[in-house]
DNA sequence: ATGGCTACGGAGCGTAGA
């Protein structure tokens, strides 16, 4: 089974990019965040037309995750928290979620507690999930290691010790980040960060003991990120011998 | 250089992203 999660920064605004990439990688299962449309707005037709069920959550203009499935979506639950940012369902056998962590905008601010608080759920999600084959993919909006950033020395969001403390004890619920040397998954749009690759490791998979048993590889789909109009996430994959 | 760029809502330019 191929999963890819993947923060297309709007839906709409993606889907050529999204095509390509689902043409190119035929996941079973794709995960997005930042969809940025509300649920009556989202182009369900379309990845229906690809040959995937949709469950969306998301909200007026910013936020948003979604599953799509080439298996029946089960068990949809998206109430996590008050803004658009997480979905779960039973599919093809397994467990999946679609997370989107909020950025926090800087240290201390109103949103950085509201990521802290996050986490913390995130964590007790974990723990309810702990002996289920669960696969969590999505955007967590924290570099875990200095390697994860481009700059030496950098402990601005995403990268405050409290953010990393979270991340560390989502790993200590005994799941692990799959993908943790593969290298950035985000670059920012402005001064020419991708061509440069001053990027951020932001977008994660977590995977409970039972997923991590079928584990193949996985990587980041750079190529994505030098495409036309191009989300400032790169694709995530994780390939399960399942 | 606290800028740079992109998408959204709603019809200006402010807000969010990280």
């Amino acid at each position: 089974m191929r999963i890819i999660s993947w923060n297309v920064n709007s839906v709409r605004a993606r889907i050529e990019n999204i095509a390509k990439v689902v043409a190119d990688y035929a996941p079973d299962i794709l995960l997005l965040q930042e969809t940025r449309v509300e649920n009556s707005l989202f182009p369900t037709e379309y990845f229906e037309d690809l040959g995937y069920n949709v469950a969306p959550n998301g909200q007026k203009g910013r936020n948003g995750v979604a599953i799509c499935s080439k298996y029946l979506l089960e068990e949809v639950k998206s109430d996590f928290c008050e803004e658009a940012r997480y979905t779960e369902a039973f599919s093809g056998g397994i467990f999946v979620a679609s997370v989107y962590v909020p950025n926090g905008q800087e240290e201390d601010a109103p949103q950085y507690y509201y990521k802290l608080d996050f986490l913390q759920k995130l964590k007790n999600k974990f723990l309810d999930f702990k002996d289920e084959f669960f696969v969590v993919g999505g955007d967590f909006n924290v570099a875990p290691y200095p390697r994860d950033v481009y700059t030496d020395g950098y402990d601005g969001i995403a990268a405050t010790s409290r953010e990393r403390e979270l991340i560390k004890a989502l790993r200590e619920t005994g799941f692990r980040d799959v993908l943790e040397d593969k290298g950035y998954t985000w670059w920012d749009y402005r001064s020419r960060g991708f061509s440069n690759d001053r990027g951020f490791r932001l977008d994660h998979f977590y995977l409970s003991e039972k997923a991590c048993d079928t584990f193949v590889d996985g990587d980041v789909i750079r190529s994505a990120r030098g495409a036309e109009r191009p989300s400032d996430h790169a694709p995530v994959l994780c390939e399960l011998k399942i």
